[in-house]
RNA sequence: GGGGUGGUAGCUCAAUUGGUUAGAGCACCGGCCUGUCACGUCGGAGGUUGCGAGUUCAACCCUCGUCCAUCCCGCCA
């Protein structure tokens, strides 16, 4: 049952060598009186060779996914029958004994398909993930993060930092997704909450002292999925304590070159550079820009408000502005591409899109030029930077949502001009988010980032006299190639600046002391400034992997509905179990 | 909660304007084949067209409902 090889281990100067090989028949070849076959492990494939009475009987029963042991010879390929797609290409291995250790019904999934994309859905995947896993090109996501786990240990162990483990059963608080919860049996009615992220333990680490934190932190959140969230994700979680902005960023500038960088092969960007976020808002639409490529945009309010285009001029009169965007070298969109766009952005809210052309001589032509004089098209043309041969968009409304839609434009422009080159990493620092958010669903202030999130120190003041609405945050998100891949900031340190700001998003006075009265004592027992950030790992690997979805860098991951098709979770319980922890159902009528 | 797309053989897909026997490739089963490597070749089996109603002489196709998947908005850092 030994073997003395895997399949990706002989070569040429193994020729001679009596090896025993195991592992899983990815094809067979018979033709007749020679069969071949390809086995395959983890470490890669070999091809075998079956040309005797003693073996071919058995070989004649082997099928895809078959789980076969063998012994033999280590052959040269005849002359011009190299395989150079295997690294074992050069070699064949005659086969003397075989064993079929497990026979495999026909896989549900074509698991020794040649090209690297699976076309099966996704739901078929997950329900024979274990299927799903055997093909090499997953398990390379699987050995790579393994791998990336491996250099982040050693960098921040290198750096000092304690891996210390949290609590997954917590304290349910408000603020920040929904929570999981889980019943306690011992304490009727009561519940913990898995954690969202180990924020309040990592800052009571600071604390108590432990100084530099890290964890490989499992994190869950009760929210609706996307192909790049999952109910729980893994965290690097990162604390620091007597730190400003400038160490935690310096921290994570070296992270990118020392560990990045070394686990993906490229070359180290000189410096991240950094981008307030009203800039990144104004010149890319979107607190996480994709600088990879330009196509910046530019408010032209003070333009098209001297004109007589009523649609624009209503909207900056009554608050709102215009953005343009000039798309370099799309002169020729069609009208169907262009209506294609305009229903685009109407998914995230704007009401239109106009475009006009820039010709050869530079003048502009659009359908709406009646409303225009020439010097107003003209101004508009390089306000946004447009020359001949290029497009401009432009789309009025609120500010928010005017910027989130020239800003979604602006990256499906990028993607239909294949702007978007995965084997380009572009870093980049969003720093000075507002500490406040406006909701209009909650009818109060929220948290940006979270609440424990210290103000700008020049802004204590402003937070604290109640302007919430200019206040900056000490904050600051990683952004790789338009992907936000991590997040962290200063946090408060002191007990009635932080109990102020729970005041400040709606809380009462009893239910800061309900919910973190325990938080806010510790800080009275001498709390060191502290600063930290925390990295999505699985969003880290599928971005620099040039994948959208984080699924396939996760061994078990949940679909849409966050259930598992494998093993039917989430599932019923029986009664006695719900009885235990004190649980009554009261479920939702089926129409 | 809302919108888009999809659901046909084990898998991936096709099926003209609604038209009479729902096809192909892969996989599977059987035969032939001694250098293939996505082997080739001959033959065979395999279908509640997601489910339920409706329209029609006739429904994979049209209508309504419903379930599931997926992508997105909201939500979520």
């Amino acid at each position: 049952m030994k073997r003395s090889h895997n399949c990706n281990a002989l070569r040429k100067s193994d020729i001679g060598a009596t090896v025993t090989l195991a592992g899983w028949v990815d094809r067979r070849r018979d033709l007749g009186g020679v069969i071949f076959a390809d086995l395959r492990d983890k470490y890669g494939k070999i091809q075998v060779v079956f040309d005797n009475p003693e073996v071919n009987p058995i070989a004649d029963t082997i099928r895809n996914e078959f789980v076969i042991w063998i012994e033999g010879t280590v052959i040269a390929r005849p002359a011009g029958m190299e395989n150079p797609k295997l690294d074992t290409g050069d070699v064949d291995v005659m086969v003397t004994t075989i064993k079929i250790l497990n026979k495999s019904e026909p896989p549900p999934l074509a698991i020794n398909d040649h090209n690297e994309e699976c076309k099966e859905n996704d739901d078929l995947r997950l329900r024979y993930r274990y299927l799903d896993l055997r093909r090499p090109w997953i398990q390379k996501n699987l050995i790579l993060k393994s791998r990336f786990l491996g250099e982040v240990h050693a960098f921040f162990r290198k750096n000092g930092f304690e891996e210390i483990e949290t609590p997954i059963l917590c304290k349910s608080t408000p603020e920040g997704a929904r929570d999981y919860l889980v019943p306690s049996r011992v304490n009727p009615g009561s519940f913990y909450a898995l954690p969202q992220s180990p924020q309040q333990y990592k800052q009571l680490l600071m604390i108590a002292g432990m100084d530099r934190y890290y964890q490989i932190a499992r994190c869950f959140r009760d929210e609706d999925l996307r192909a790049d969230r999952q109910p729980e994700f893994t965290q690097i979680d990162v604390e620091m304590s007597f730190v400003e902005q400038e160490d935690v960023m310096g921290m994570f500038d070296n992270f990118v070159s020392e560990v990045l960088c070394k686990v993906w092969n490229f070359e180290a960007p000189q410096a991240i550079p950094r981008m307030p976020y009203s800039e990144a808002m104004l010149r890319y639409g979107s607190d996480k820009p994709d600088i990879r490529f330009g196509l910046e945009i530019s408010d032209v309010s003070s333009i098209v408000v001297q004109s007589e285009f009523g649609v624009f001029k209503n909207v900056v009169n009554s608050g709102g502005v215009v953005r343009g965007i000039a798309a370099t070298g799309c002169v020729e969109f069609s009208r169907k591409q262009i209506d294609d766009l305009t229903s685009y952005v109407g998914r995230y809210g704007a009401k239109g899109l106009v475009w006009m052309r820039v010709k050869d001589g530079g003048e502009v032509e659009t359908q709406v030029g009646k409303f225009f004089t020439v010097d107003q098209l003209n101004a508009l043309r390089d306000a946004v930077g447009a020359k001949a041969g290029d497009m401009m968009f432009f789309i009025a409304g609120p500010e928010k949502m005017a910027s989130n839609a020239t800003g979604q434009l602006r990256l499906e422009i990028g993607r239909i001009k294949g702007l978007m080159n995965p084997k380009v990493r572009k870093f980049l620092w969003v720093t000075d988010f507002p500490m406040f958010e406006f909701s209009e669903s909650e009818g109060r202030y929220m948290s940006t980032h979270h609440p424990f999130t210290a103000p700008l120190p020049e802004h204590l003041d402003m937070m604290l006299n109640g302007n919430l609405k200019d206040c900056l945050a000490h904050a600051y998100d990683l952004v790789l190639n338009g992907v936000e891949i991590g997040g962290g900031s200063i946090r408060i340190h002191n007990p009635d600046v932080q109990e102020k700001v729970f005041r400040l998003l709606g809380l009462t006075a009893e239910q800061v002391q309900e919910k973190f009265g325990f938080f806010v004592d510790a800080f009275k027992f001498g709390a060191p400034p502290h600063g930290g950030l925390a990295l999505g790992l699985d969003r880290v690997l599928a971005t620099l992997e040039g994948q959208d979805s984080i699924r396939d860098f996760i061994a078990f991951p949940k679909n849409t509905s966050a259930s598992s098709p494998m093993d039917n979770s989430p599932s019923p319980v029986d009664a006695e179990q719900l009885q235990e922890v004190h649980i009554t159902l009261n479920l939702p009528k089926k129409a």
